[in-house]
DNA sequence: TTAATAGTGTCTTTCAGACACTATTAT
DNA sequence: ATAATAGTGTCTGAAAGACACTATTAA
């Protein structure tokens, strides 16, 4: 360090280390056993790892892992998502900080939240780490119930919180979503992450209002024809994509 | 450090500081000299400190200082807040971390960004802080216009881009304001803080629609009389309040 | 035929947007 | 009287909210 400049942050206690913390989200789809055609039973679901090492050893916590030098926190927290479970190119967000003094038996760590959306399929080929006992996707419910380690169970709240906050204020549910949706499908994301969401005319307001209707549009065939799927009713349903218009919201108008 | 517990980070290089940002902004207003009653001039502006140390000796800089193993960065802020301005007790928000490699010549820092938001007399009586050679008002167009030290320029942007979401999609104006205000100053403020805002029926808007009216509540005087003030205009305007409601916004809905 | 989902018709009430208009009162 | 701000009347068209209704088609 620079001690010709006068510089004495140095004689100060400095942190032992910068983890980051990765709360994965995935939305399951499970078909209904009733024989007929019908929409999937969906769940949110986030990816825990089983610790080997101590501290906390045996407990369930996020992914993650300690900044190096030469990278941000961003990118470190890629690394590690990629490292821990084989995904890369996803939806992945910084959230917030968690720095309260002892939440880290090992010592002063200053750890960054991210909140990572992962469609199913992309973790169907995950994998454990070489430092984790076993890697499992939990229902969120099952999640909180648990003993975690550290502070984790506070930062999936807070985790829950954001996700349920941007859901309805961003369009996050493209990525639970293929490229050509449903308005069914749609709905049906919107209310795995928020059971109460409930609009009767959800597909008059999505589809037919001027403010709104920006954000999604009808997906058409090469001859120019509406393109729609049968994959969850009898009767095929339009199929739509999102558009890469962002809604701007305001309380005051 | 727990080396019985086969604990491995502490082989690794750990950072060399935990640094706090303050973005603190204000509003400040003027009379205009029309001789008559009239709506002030309001200006966005925002607090920066002079360095007098090395690095950046000279250079404009956020005001902050180092987190210490004892507390969360959160209460970092506050007492550097404190410590620098003499400010307790108001606003004050986390809203990003800065990691970049690179960024602090000092060494290896991941800096904690917060936003304040601080009404104009509460900062009269400012003072400056032992570490800094001046302290200073500046319109946010001028601090933005000078070479800052750090990456505080990036900070500053950033920080004013979501002080003009949050000024949208909650009540931070309140921050702005005095307890009890007219419409036309809360028109005001939100126009200092975005210039683009405009809104041709606002008064109704906040005032009559079922789904607005609940920010705001008129105030009455002790006698249930409507209170009215005339300190901005000849004819007195109705005096409001915010109230502790929070609307969810939603582009569903 | 039925189950399951997709989508429409229609009515009422509320809101948005425009803009001219009235109200108040210190100077 | 005037300037400066506060606030209302009124019209149009769009959207919200409710809810019954029709449409499609594999099984």
């Amino acid at each position: 360090m620079e001690d010709e400049h006068n510089y004495s942050a140095s004689n100060y206690r400095t942190p032992d280390g910068a983890p980051t913390d990765i709360v994965i989200f995935t939305i399951t789809s499970r078909e209904r056993e009733s024989g007929k055609k019908s929409l999937p039973i969906r769940e949110l679901q986030l990816l825990l790892i089983q610790r080997k090492v101590w501290p906390f050893i045996g407990k369930w916590a996020l992914p993650g892992g300690f900044t190096r030098e030469s990278e941000t926190v961003q990118e470190c927290a890629e690394r590690e998502l990629l490292e821990e479970t084989g995904v890369s190119d996803v939806h992945i967000e910084y959230f917030n900080v968690y720095s309260m003094p002892g939440r880290d038996p090992r010592g002063w760590m200053i750890s960054h939240a991210f909140l990572a959306l992962v469609k199913e399929d992309v973790l169907l080929d995950r994998r454990a780490s070489v430092d984790a006992a076993d890697v499992r996707l939990l229902r969120v419910s099952e999640a909180l119930s648990l003993e975690l380690a550290f502070d984790h169970g506070i930062i999936i709240g807070d985790a829950l919180h954001k996700i349920r906050e941007k859901m309805l204020t961003t369009t996050i549910a493209k990525e639970f979503l293929p490229e050509e949706f449903t308005i069914g499908e749609l709905y049906q994301v919107i209310q795995t992450v928020i059971p109460e969401f409930e609009e009767k005319n959800f597909i008059r307001k999505v589809t037919s209002t001027q403010i709104r209707k920006g954000i999604i549009e009808e997906v058409r065939e090469e001859t120019g024809e509406l393109k729609s799927s049968n994959k969850y009713s009898q009767r095929a349903a339009q199929l739509y994509r999102f558009t890469d218009y962002e809604p701007q919201l305001s309380i005051y108008s």
